[in-house]
DNA sequence: CAACCGGA
DNA sequence: TCCGGTTGG
């Protein structure tokens, strides 16, 4: 879900061939969530093998990460790693918020109701280990770089961005920025179309770039006022933010504080862990510089062999898929990324 | 979401 | 070659 600042950032238009040459943190689980909530038949209902193991997640890295690579986009997937102690609220809230999508799923297919089928489903499935496990091993057969974030992903993107070992932080939500990072990259995909939900439209979703400073400047504010504003709207570990306070009015208050102690000064705090805290963690992140960012050999049999053999694909698709990332890495290797055209 | 297919 | 509908697993 992530940080309620979209309303307020200055994004801009991008083409996926403007980062051609980039190294991009992708945020992994952000990812993942977006291919098991929106690869589906019209039931709502994932793709899964004949044994019922759900693969939606497999396809979308797989295609996705295929097609980045052959537009000479290094993608640099970051995992999240343990999260902090004060989201366990959160965690678990999404947990029970998925069980009772479930249920209405199910009872919206019993009804022949396919469109509110489509829309629980959606909510519905939650990602598990194996998921988590086997886009690693796909994304290291491929030979695409794994980062394993000590805590937050997000934060990790963040910390690497800001050293210039990635050029930006890609995500749908904002939290790279309040971390940090220099850049935020959205809707980094082939296609750019998006369902409109609940209705049969769809709308043109291009890739955008936001980059902090300008947002700051635009705004008028530091970072630490927009991290200021990120937890008065709300964030992963305040899901509701202060009731009666949206982005504009943050923004007010933000300006108005020169320190997070000055945040209960403006607003009424009654959440379990302290701004100050929230503040800090924002600020200064658990991350890690142990990490590769390099493209590795893909392993093309090994690639078509796990895909087909454990988890029932096409092997000609694969095998096409594999060929691709094999042409892109030795493009990528012999011309080096400066000069890809 | 992205690949594939068939008709324009 | 572009486009809309369908399939993928």
């Amino acid at each position: 879900m992530g940080v309620k600042i979209g309303d307020l950032v200055t994004a801009v238009e991008i083409e996926i061939k403007d980062l051609s040459g980039k190294k991009i943190a992708i945020d992994a689980f952000n990812t993942m969530y977006q291919f098991l909530s929106k690869i589906r038949q019209p039931d709502g209902s994932p793709l899964m093998t004949s044994k019922g193991e759900i693969t939606s997640v497999h396809s979308g890295i797989l295609y996705r990460t295929a097609n980045l690579l052959e537009d000479g986009i290094i993608p640099v997937y970051v995992f999240d790693g343990e999260p902090p102690e004060f989201k366990r609220e959160t965690v678990e809230k999404r947990r029970e918020e998925r069980d009772e999508a479930k249920k209405k799923w199910e009872e919206a297919l019993k009804m022949g109701d396919l469109e509110s089928a489509q829309k629980y489903a959606q909510a519905a499935l939650l990602l598990t280990e194996e998921m988590i496990e086997d886009a690693k091993k796909i994304l290291k057969l491929m030979g695409v770089p794994v980062v394993q974030a000590p805590s937050e992903g997000e934060a990790q993107a963040a910390h690497m961005a800001r050293k210039g070992d990635v050029f930006a932080a890609a995500s749908q939500d904002y939290d790279s920025l309040l971390f940090g990072s220099p850049r935020l990259v959205r809707n980094l995909t082939i296609t750019g179309k998006r369902k409109l939900p609940g209705k049969d439209v769809y709308v043109e979703n291009p890739p955008e770039i936001i980059e902090l400073e300008r947002t700051l400047s635009d705004l008028g504010i530091t970072r630490e006022q927009l991290i200021i504003i990120g937890i008065i709207v709300g964030t992963d570990y305040n899901p509701d933010g202060i009731k009666g306070y949206g982005p504009k009015r943050a923004l007010e208050v933000a300006k108005k504080c020169k320190k997070p102690e000055d945040i209960t000064r403006f607003v009424e705090w009654s959440f379990d862990i302290s701004p100050v805290d929230l503040y800090n963690f924002f600020l200064n992140p658990p991350v890690t510089d142990s990490y590769n960012v390099d493209l590795s050999p893909p392993d093309k049999e090994g690639l078509i062999r796990f895909m087909v053999d454990e988890h029932e694909f096409s092997e000609d698709r694969v095998r096409k898929v594999a060929e691709r990332v094999e042409e892109s890495f030795k493009r990528a290797s012999y011309k080096g990324l400066e000069a890809w055209f």
